[in-house]
DNA sequence: GTTAATGCAAACCTTTTGCAAAACA
DNA sequence: TGTTTTGCAAAAGGTTTGCATTAAC
């Protein structure tokens, strides 16, 4: 959590669910991934709530937007990383390598023009179960 | 181009132009943008077509579409590159780095349960533009 | 001459908004 | 108690689809 941003939110049940449960879920989730799964919490819960929720709380620096073939993905991971993406399903894995991102900023200050406060880098592959189902047929 | 995706494709004056929008805009380019730029040489193209071709032209792997803050972008450069993004206005500019791409490969080759075929780093941080907009105030 | 692509409008999401009621601090 | 947040339903955006017409090969 970025203390800055802290403000004057209200932890009000939804978003603490929200919270917990992409905390829990480094999957990546997409928007209705976390409704599914806090609603098995809260079960009246409305998909604007989620929505308003997801945006509110990015926007506060407490999540994080991606986007794999056009589907907004969140997570709650804030520990620089990088990322496994499957190009056949989407999945979207974490993945550390401290070198990397050494590696990486490193270059980064060769760059004009551009600030840079971070750098991540996307694998792109075809993941385990999509190359089994590739290899049988 | 992919030499494997040819296909049987027509060549419509659209899709032409389309592709060559792109071509000469590295700015990784959104719908509107690119429906707005062909429209000056096809005016009569109709915004249903444009979504058409752009996701028919990634299908068949003629383009690439990337997203920043949840805005689809397109682009027709396939030499492998990296990206700076800027985090206040959501530019997107190509860069160009030969070692951070092998640097990065030598470590895909540690990774179990995917198959890794290419990598790209995003550099985030704020672009000249809007480092100014900030010191202005 | 066939087949594929276009353009239009309608249909379809997905996401946002307005507002009264409820929950938080 | 005052302010923020919720849930609902309606509105707004963005994207896709169906189909007759047109263009490509």
């Amino acid at each position: 959590m970025k203390p800055t941003e802290k403000a004057d939110m209200k932890y009000t049940n939804q978003r603490v669910e929200i919270l917990d449960f992409l905390r829990e879920h480094d999957g990546h989730p997409t928007v209705d991934e976390v409704y599914d799964g806090v609603r098995k919490k809260l079960t009246r819960i409305s998909k604007a709530t989620v929505y308003k929720n997801l945006k509110f709380l990015t926007e506060k620096g407490l999540l994080e937007e991606v986007n794999v073939k056009g589907v907004s993905r969140f997570e709650a991971n804030f520990i620089p990383h990088h990322h496994l993406i499957c190009r056949e399903c989407g999945k979207m894995e974490d993945f550390n390598s401290e070198q990397l991102l050494d590696y990486s900023m490193k270059i980064a200050e060769e760059i004009d023009g551009f600030t840079i406060v971070s750098t991540s880098t996307n694998f792109y592959g075809i993941c385990k179960k999509c190359m089994e189902l590739k290899e049988e047929t």
